[in-house]
DNA sequence: CTTGTTTGTTCACTTCCCGGCGTAATCGGT
DNA sequence: ACCGATTACGCCGGGAAGTGAACAAACAAG
């Protein structure tokens, strides 16, 4: 009836302890866990045996150099086993979908990729990418039951209450709870986030944000969104719908926007808006590559389009950052890396934000591109498969 | 040499659970501590005997009622005994300072307060606010001895690294580390930090925003601070800076700010700006009181300008939100409770931020007026205090 | 007065962690 | 090649903490 003891409790948060420091520092003695964790050598040895026995560490043959320098009993190195099962991300977008089979370390072992209209109608969508996660597996050599959950991002707010997408921004997906529906497609756990969080997610593990406590991450790209980190966490606020940076009003009588307002910000800089604005000077068609290989170059028209969208997101940041103080800004999106955009939001920051929270902040561009997104939702299935009991 | 071993850490933690339900719950039987706790009767017991024994809690003479309306043996309630010594709060604002002396649970005996130009030379400030801790804790007849922490506020951001004031918003306390200063004068930790932080400390606590998770608690006086509350803790940035969302520009060529930069929000709306705008209307000399009573009864001039005001301020919370998305907004400051201000926030938040958003946002006035401060650095003070070991 | 219920305590037992001792393995010096 | 120094690891006994069962205490209801 009551919680199992807190003896065991104990015992459980120690070997937590151990296999943190473990996932952080990579294969150790056991020496070197008690001293990195506190616990007197003899606990760690019984915890490791403990470990071994259920197999989730391992000793490595490899034996590692002595403590310091000198001489002494060369340590036995004891290393994470790979936990079994397997994990898959699911990357919904409006014009594509990708999916990844990975490792629940988060290595990926198989991707695929899809360019489909997903905005017309979700089912159809959900189905493609059902069809597309057990194809991945198939591909990594995976045997379909060893999937323990999948993580996916879509690219709209995802209310956390009703798990569904939260006002009309994606037609087709009215009442349509994207997890809910995948997960009964796939019968496992799916774990479903807005992609502008999940992105934020893979640069704080992988990327540009590691380390950092404080992060936002701007995705431009179709739209304008932020995943927000806070003390090293994703804060998605009450109902879920945190980091709607996009629509921020910047002029009262401008474009109409998919939300419902005039003048937001996403209707000036999404990436879409910027290319028709520059499309007509050039002969060939534009993409959101072309134009990055442009700026990249130096074509003056590309840099001052970017640079003018660069200030104009700058400044909405720089509201936000005179009101969290972050430590770092990340600019991920199929734009994310141009110098000009970069350029721009660190100058609007500097003139906009108080000069001391403009100093203590970095801008940098997503180090992920584009797989930002399919590397977060692995992420989050990770994270998911970690957060039940290990059994 | 070694951290102290594990299983003493355990008792501590369980020791603090029990503390801490029973500082949340008020009095409550060993049998409710051991239900809340998920610990058994009899580890509830031992506990609680080792904290009589320490003086930490006393048994209550009178009898609870039985666990579940019918019979049984009546409960011995337990409580928590007053910690010994005593703390006090020292909020310092731009034309006054305010001391308390409290006891370790928060409950104000004395206080004392001065109108004062602090602004203008801080050394004086601090000479004079210690001397007021020393006097209140006289009224209150408590020992100098007793006094183990003091928490204070100043009205300007404070860096949290340098613990100094951040920019020159605060004329004559340049490189002052306020929090140093009064403790190099009262002998004792001081625990400083910004007036909206801790006036959102207060509402959180004791206030309009208790059992919140995520609130924006903003601040409107003489000028315009925030309080940001996230997971139920201040976030307080990189640099312990967060918050400024006063110096949001809302007019490229808008009045200078005392932070350098022109158009700031606060330009527009601090409460010196709203009374010289309405002063040359009225007769009699206009304070932020007579202003508020002014509003409640109905005044058109004053709704006028004040709803204006709330629909600038709103329009900066509303783009706050659409980041954040709290549970909450709190208004505070000498404004905070008018009518029209509130309304105005309120229509701005409707229009500006997305409808999801602002359908999830409460948006109140604080409930502890002039005296959120006060309460906050207490409590300040009372955390500072039992964040140290109880020895 | 008896019965039932809830509370709080005592006792025997288990779980867990720690320190010390002994053994294993390697390095550097002679 | 040998020997001390050093480090790593396992085993054993001791101590600390928590738990369940049993028991006395205090009341309400019948």
């Amino acid at each position: 009836m009551s919680i199992s003891g807190s003896l065991e409790r104990l015992r459980a948060a120690n070997t937590r302890a151990v296999l943190t420091l473990l996932a952080g520092e990579g294969p150790m003695s056991r020496a070197d866990l008690a001293r990195g964790t506190g616990l007197s050598r003899t606990t760690v040895s019984s915890l490791v045996t403990a470990l071994m026995a259920t197999g989730q560490v391992s000793e490595t043959t490899a034996r590692g150099k002595p403590h310091k320098g000198g001489s002494g009993r060369p340590p036995v190195l004891v290393t994470l086993s790979a936990p079994s099962g397997c994990v898959a991300g699911v990357d919904i977008g409006h014009r594509h979908i990708r999916v990844a089979a990975a490792d629940r370390t988060g290595r990926i072992l198989a991707e695929e990729a899809t360019d489909l209209d997903v905005d017309a109608h979700g089912p159809g969508a959900l189905d493609r990418a059902a069809h597309m996660v057990r194809s991945a597996l198939r591909t990594a050599g995976l045997p379909r039951g060893d999937l323990r959950a999948v993580g996916m991002c879509v690219p709209a707010p995802l209310d956390r209450r009703s798990s569904r997408i939260s006002t009309g921004i994606l037609p087709g997906w009215r009442d349509l709870p994207p997890g809910d529906e995948l997960e009964r497609r796939l019968g496992v756990p799916v774990f479903a986030d807005n992609d502008a969080n999940v992105g934020a997610l893979a640069e704080l593990n992988h990327g540009a944000a590691r380390g950092m406590l404080d992060v936002v991450f701007v995705k431009l790209s179709s739209g304008l969104g932020a995943g927000i980190v806070l003390g090293g966490r994703l804060h998605r606020g009450t109902s879920g719908i945190a980091g709607e940076i996009g629509h921020v009003q910047v002029g009262e009588d401008g474009q109409v926007c998919r939300c419902g307002n005039r003048g937001c910000l996403e209707t000036v800089v999404a990436a879409p808006r910027l290319i028709g604005l520059l499309q007509p000077a050039y002969d060939e068609e534009l993409s959101t590559e072309l134009v990055r290989a442009l700026d990249s170059a130096g074509d003056a028209g590309v840099r001052r389009v970017l640079s003018d969208a660069g200030r104009a997101v700058g400044r909405a940041l720089a509201d936000l950052c005179n009101s969290l103080n972050p430590e770092g800004v990340v600019v991920g999106g199929s734009l994310g890396p141009s110098p000009s955009l970069l350029e721009g939001i660190r100058a609007s920051i500097d003139r906009y934000a108080q000069p001391d929270v403009a100093a203590s902040v970095t801008v940098a561009a997503g180090q992920l591109g584009d797989r930002a997104e399919i590397t977060g939702t692995v992420a989050l299935a990770v994270a998911g498969v970690a957060a039940r009991v290990p059994a």
